[in-house]
DNA sequence: GTGAAAGCGCTAACAC
DNA sequence: GTGTTAGCGCTTTCAC
């Protein structure tokens, strides 16, 4: 809070300073083409605008040509999850780029509250909205959604364009780490596989196709919470077992923080005992010790191109012909995976 | 991208349809007191406009009524930075919990485009301006700000209504928390202190200030940046010089986790050799073993502490008295810290 | 009890 | 080249 609202200066106030009319002021501070507008009067207009300061009310430009420069995301966690920053950033900043403003809303996963939103921002003349979800995959009915608009992250029914991380040739490109190093027994999927969540399954899946590929398949799958904890636990087990592991494909990286510590606690050595690779590229990744290999999530990129989308900037939907735009998942590479210890056979 | 805007149902539509003027329509909407509207035209025109599925328009609204319902918050790096997702939703749900929406703006610490971005909003009409940074401290000159201004975790001078953590109450209880555990010696700060970083500055000052309480001070400062990779070098710099520390104050959670990996590659135990506390409280702290004890960044309570006052919802500014608002670091105690080993004597 | 009409600040067709 | 004028969709004063 601060001083009041300091009285604005109008279109018309500088049109009278200047001793023109609305239109003049209107068309030059536009610059409209053709116009013609005379040199003189364009420079007198713009350094009267200028002295006095004017800034147009963009409420009232709004009102008449039906256009606010302004996109909606509604999303139901995405700024609690720490993941969901970059979804966020991308969207924002590719936003500002092409000059519109991004109005963040969060349903905390409540469908009411989020009718509420969507029908606040459809209200305020939005010129777009992405919906958005951290727990990707619920199936979400489009609201009374009207102009423009793009799923990140989730999809619906029917079916609305939408922007998706390509969780498959991820999958597939976290287990082809591995083959490359000379992997291909020993191999054990760590956190668990909700039918639900299209990450876990599509993962998965990509996994289990590059393992085919080479002739071969997981050991086992080590179930758990995506969370260190549970997968600490889980792991440990695993290893009290006895069958230890020679390779740990983490469904994201904070499983693999708990994989590292049992590990660490079994004295186990990474890369040297055990391989890791895991998804997300968090910060995590690069500040375990070793640094871990992750399959990177392109949320910004996913923000950036939902953007973009809405505001009709990308040729693939120009023709709807897909709905679906995957966005691939770059491999990050780092110290967590070595050549199996006894130098398993290639293929 | 979706199907064209659709007609939308003007407040005339509804007028016209339910055979009264736009004024009883509005008054009946609005649920304006004292209009007198019979009881009969007020149930006919609601049905009406709930058949035609009505909606405002907000943006004519506001271009009427000269409120948006709208706030604006502009930052540095806040969306990039993992630790502002807080101080957003604390912002974000708080603006919707009074029917408001937040438009989020980023700077990428471009003082040009600050400047342009808050034109933008005051072009926009937003009712309020929040001004925060990531990497608090840095003085900022108020820009052409108008209308209810807060700064958010960072200071300006002239001085601006300014929400921002204590951290020197928070250094004390970090020292206090060591105190009571009954530590006294080899007590060690690990961070550097910028001289331009407020949380810094402050923290250090309140622990000194707490040692000093308890006839101590601290044994050493262990320099690294706030990052896991160069607290790890420097503490296990220290731990290799022989002087053994038996506690560290870190200041902040990333630093604590490089000290863990320190602390566990030279044979240490957390807390039974060297008890560890912290600042921030991230997911971090939770999630490394021993759990972590550390002082809280109240960004959710201080984005709602600036969304109110923005919107001159708090007394304490109401009468400009004191313009800094000093939110309190919540202690969350863990597992990482227990007696000194050798059981120093107590004062 | 209800309606006519003005006007928020801007754009843009049309006239001169 | 420049001005007149009619709205955009809403609120609100004032008259009936």
């Amino acid at each position: 809070m601060t001083k009041d609202r300091p009285i604005r200066v109008r279109l018309r106030d500088v049109a009278e300073r200047a001793g023109v009319s609305q239109t003049t002021v209107s068309f030059v501070l536009n610059e409209r083409p053709g116009s013609g507008i005379s040199v003189e009067t364009r420079d007198r207009v713009l350094r009267v605008a200028r002295e006095m300061g004017y800034r147009p009310n963009l409420t009232a430009r709004s009102l008449r040509t039906q256009v606010t420069r302004t996109i909606g995301l509604v999303s139901d966690q995405i700024v609690t999850d720490n993941y969901g920053g970059d979804l966020i950033r991308g969207s924002l900043l590719t936003a500002l780029r092409h000059d519109h403003l991004l109005i963040v809303v969060e349903s905390q996963d409540d469908p009411e509250v989020e009718r509420h939103l969507v029908e606040d921002l459809l209200a305020r003349q939005v010129d777009g909205i992405i919906v958005a979800t951290v727990t990707s995959d619920r199936i979400r009915l489009p609201p009374i959604l009207h102009g423009r608009t793009v799923l990140l992250n989730c999809t619906s029914s029917p079916a609305l364009p939408t922007v998706l991380a390509d969780e498959h040739a991820g999958g597939r490109d976290a287990a082809d780490a591995l083959l490359r190093a000379g992997h291909r027994r020993g191999i054990f999927l760590v956190g668990e596989v909700p039918a639900a969540l299209r990450p876990a399954r599509e993962r998965r899946r990509g996994v289990a196709a590059a393992l085919g590929d080479a002739g071969t398949e997981l050991e086992g799958i080590i179930d758990c919470r995506w969370w260190p904890e549970s997968a600490y636990d889980a792991v440990s087990t695993q290893l009290a077992s006895g069958e230890v592991p020679r390779a740990l494909i983490c469904l994201n990286d904070r499983v693999a923080f708990g994989a590292y510590q049992a590990l660490a606690d079994a004295g186990l050595r990474i890369p040297d005992d055990v391989s890791v690779v895991s998804f997300d590229d968090s910060e995590l990744a690069r500040w375990l010790r070793p640094q871990l290999t992750s399959v990177a999530l392109p949320y910004f990129d996913m923000g950036r191109i939902a953007v973009e989308s809405v505001l009709g900037l990308r040729q693939e939907w120009a023709d709807a012909t897909r709905l679906e735009q995957l966005v691939a998942m770059p491999l990050r590479e780092r110290g967590s995976i070595a050549a199996p210890r006894s130098g398993a056979a290639p293929a």
